[in-house]
DNA sequence: AAAATAGTGTCTTTGAGACAGTATACT
DNA sequence: AGTATACTGTCTCAAAGACACTATTTT
């Protein structure tokens, strides 16, 4: 634990020594870390879940793919570093855990830290995953790096096998292509239980879209019929707001907001398949 | 991300100045953390949920309980850092994620680096949850210092409202009682849904001694007909051993065995009340 | 015998999955 | 008219909850 620097019997670091010996508390007798926060930003762009990646600009994994991110600041809490890195990168705001209206949902992920993870020193980063909207602008604000949003699959794709196209197709840095797949895997069991889908739609949406992104998340199709009847049978689910939209073609259809409920119960039924 | 070291906008860190001008790659360039681990050891006794705690011998907080764990060497992993602190602090041998059978269940849980959590330094510290069997010996192995085990519900009640009784009631040290209720949650939670209550059992165990522990966990009582009419009727969940045994009381009882299974589908469901 | 635990069976209700059929827009 | 999307309703089946009832032990 963190206060157990002062434990007489704790192993405590030492520069190029051993540790096991038992000595008093220094408070320079740890091993430094670097903390960094990495960012899997997903969104749904034409029906398919997309990922934030940046292109380095420096070794290591020059010119390949990764996670936004940064290091956190000696005076910054973890989360806020992350909603830092976000606004730095994409100009989103985020809105933490019981998020208030109107910005992009972000939660803590898990933590990586391999010994060699980075082969410059030692870094243990922890990860955020971050649900937003269709942005209409690709990636508004944000430093010069190129970016762009990538099909999740086909990153996930790429981290495993050998990469088809050189270029476009290779594997993410560093353990980015691990960290991309739990966020994935995170979001899609998220949105079982939870009303979290909605952090993929604009302020307001209809049934049709709300389908899509789970279809896109889950890569799967959903009767468009026993999904209308789970969503608006849930209470505090979605909330009519009045208005409709032929935006999809077809009849007008409702349109709905995020109502107050976080969690699902009974959930949203994932096909096995 | 923790590729980002070298990016040239990136803000960076230098020993007492600010972050805000663009500055080159430099190795020691980077705010040093204490990494730490802590651990959620949880267990079931007497019908009850209960937490490993140990007395702190040091101050800050000193006197006060707070969870086990320690220092990340710069050589070894997280987990490793995880298993290895939960060998010397119980004796236990951790067996991560898809567990091989005979040791505790070890995942991680979350991380926690808010500036001023350690008073003495900046320290981020990743928690991981234990889920192990009752052990006959309390807390055997380890070193010296006091260690027991609490319910978690007292833990938590002290944590939140003011202590009751000063010495036995009084908070977690840190902010291990947020850690504690978050593992708490997981375990709580993660049972629904996976086999993972059998990591609370001996090797061999009856139907009702797993649902003991379900209504330990979830602090309510269960259908006893219909909890056996479940588990014995989900495919992989349970494997019957042959054996039976009569420690419970009553008509003797068939002994099981944790199956291949690893998720519940459908899931045990958690009465609302 | 009484009490405790183990295990089976039965009925009811909830809800998911499949799918017929109607409503209202655009081309 | 043809087609796309939106929405309602109906049937069936799986499974959870609420029990009644039987079985086998200890006290």
């Amino acid at each position: 634990m963190s206060g157990e620097a002062g434990a007489v019997e704790r192993p405590v670091y030492r520069q190029g020594d051993d540790y096991d010996h038992a000595m008093p508390y220094d408070p320079s007798a740890f091993p430094p870390f670097a903390v960094t926060v990495d960012l899997v930003v997903l969104t749904v762009r034409k029906d398919a879940l997309c990922s934030l990646v940046v292109r380095r600009g420096e070794p290591p994994y020059q010119g390949r793919w990764a996670l936004p991110g940064g290091f956190v600041r000696d005076d910054e809490g973890l989360e806020a570093a992350a909603s830092r890195e976000l606004a730095e990168e994409t100009g989103l705001r985020s809105q933490a855990a019981e998020g208030h209206r109107g910005g992009a949902h972000l939660e803590q992920l898990a933590t990586y830290g391999a010994p060699q993870r980075d082969p410059r020193m030692r870094v243990v980063s922890v990860a955020y995953l971050v649900l937003a909207p269709d942005l209409p602008s690709p990636v508004a604000g944000g430093d010069a790096r190129s970016a762009r949003w990538a099909p999740s699959d086909a990153l996930l794709d790429a981290s495993e096998g050998l990469g088809r196209d050189a270029e476009q197709q290779a594997p993410l840095a560093f353990d980015h292509g691990q960290i991309l797949q739990d966020g994935v895997e995170r979001a899609r069991s998220k949105i079982e239980y939870s009303s979290l889908a909605t952090a993929f739609c604009p302020p307001e949406f209809t049934v049709g879209e709300l389908r899509r992104v789970y279809e896109a998340v889950w890569g799967v199709a959903l009767d468009p019929r026993n999904f209308h009847r789970k969503v608006t049978g849930t209470p505090g689910f979605l909330v009519p707001t009045g208005g409709t939209t032929t935006r999809q073609g077809g009849r007008p259809a409702q349109l709905f907001r995020t109502g107050e409920a976080t969690v699902l119960n009974p959930p949203m039924l994932r096909p096995e398949a």
